[in-house]
DNA sequence: AATACACTAACGATGCGTAAGAGTCT
DNA sequence: TAGACTCTTACGCATCGTTAGTGTAT
């Protein structure tokens, strides 16, 4: 039995984190003391706790992990583990996307600092309801006050 | 001056989305009746919308966007989109790492599903403190109760 | 007795969504 | 006057970090 000091150590995991695991029942401490409260770990929950860890790490919620834990449904876990591939592989384009748009704008930027062109208001309107795609109203977004 | 019914319609943001950042101070009305406290916009708010959008999209914080707009500084401009693009490329690295290790881990179940091996305990605390590798462990870790 | 360790309670952060209840515009 | 619109206040979410004040183990 670890104090959860000590079980946080072995798990390199905050002390705080383990409490509000602790809290919202995602692991709960093997004992508690009745009398202090004081929270004891059993050897086996660092597996428990290395399960939540690797969920954690590939982005499932705490209440997700909770789930899991609860109902071990095996077909399930097909699904789950599907659907999540594909949320991050949306959030890897996403973020692609974003990596293009900062390059174009920074060689905007680069090419000519010191001109900051006035584009119609009007210009500017219409591309508020679409996806900007000028990069001269880009970069007059970005300078001007 | 629009409501802000309005110009939530024409800039297609969240009426509490503009009362938020009204509250903020990130984009403040261009008029708020002293009587009523209703807000009201200016048409050229709506460029300041869009760069603010455009930041965002960018994934950059509310905080680090109203200091953006506060204090155009252009040569930080540049440092500041690098920092940025080099936070991105990063989370993509990241994600594309979760992604290969959930192939993996599928794959391991797809193979058995039904065999629970039972690693010993201590090689799961030799894991515990360093990277996780070991599929067989990992799956065990996800299976077991 | 000193010191490290543990406890609870509560606020902070991020960016809004979602009521609830009341006042205002047209 | 009805109906749509707006206001403020406050809780909720996720995952802890960070005090603050107090009790416990060694």
């Amino acid at each position: 039995m670890y104090s959860i000091g000590k079980f946080s150590e072995i798990c390199h995991i905050p002390v705080k984190t383990l409490r509000y695991y602790s809290d919202i029942g995602l692991l709960k401490p093997s004992y508690i003391d009745p009398v202090t409260n004081y929270r004891y770990y059993d050897y086996d929950k660092i597996q428990s706790l290395n399960k939540i860890k690797l969920l954690k790490s590939c982005q499932f919620s705490l209440a997700a992990i909770k789930e899991f834990i609860e109902s071990s449904d095996q077909i399930q876990w097909k699904n789950i583990l599907e659907h999540k591939m594909d949320e991050l592989e949306d959030q890897r384009e996403q973020i692609s996307r974003q990596i293009e748009e900062m390059h174009r704008l920074k060689e905007q930027i680069e090419k000519d600092v010191s001109i900051i062109p006035g584009p119609l208001l009007s210009e500017c309107f219409i591309e508020s309801r679409r996806e900007i795609r000028s990069y001269r109203i880009l970069r007059f977004l970005l300078w001007s006050k």
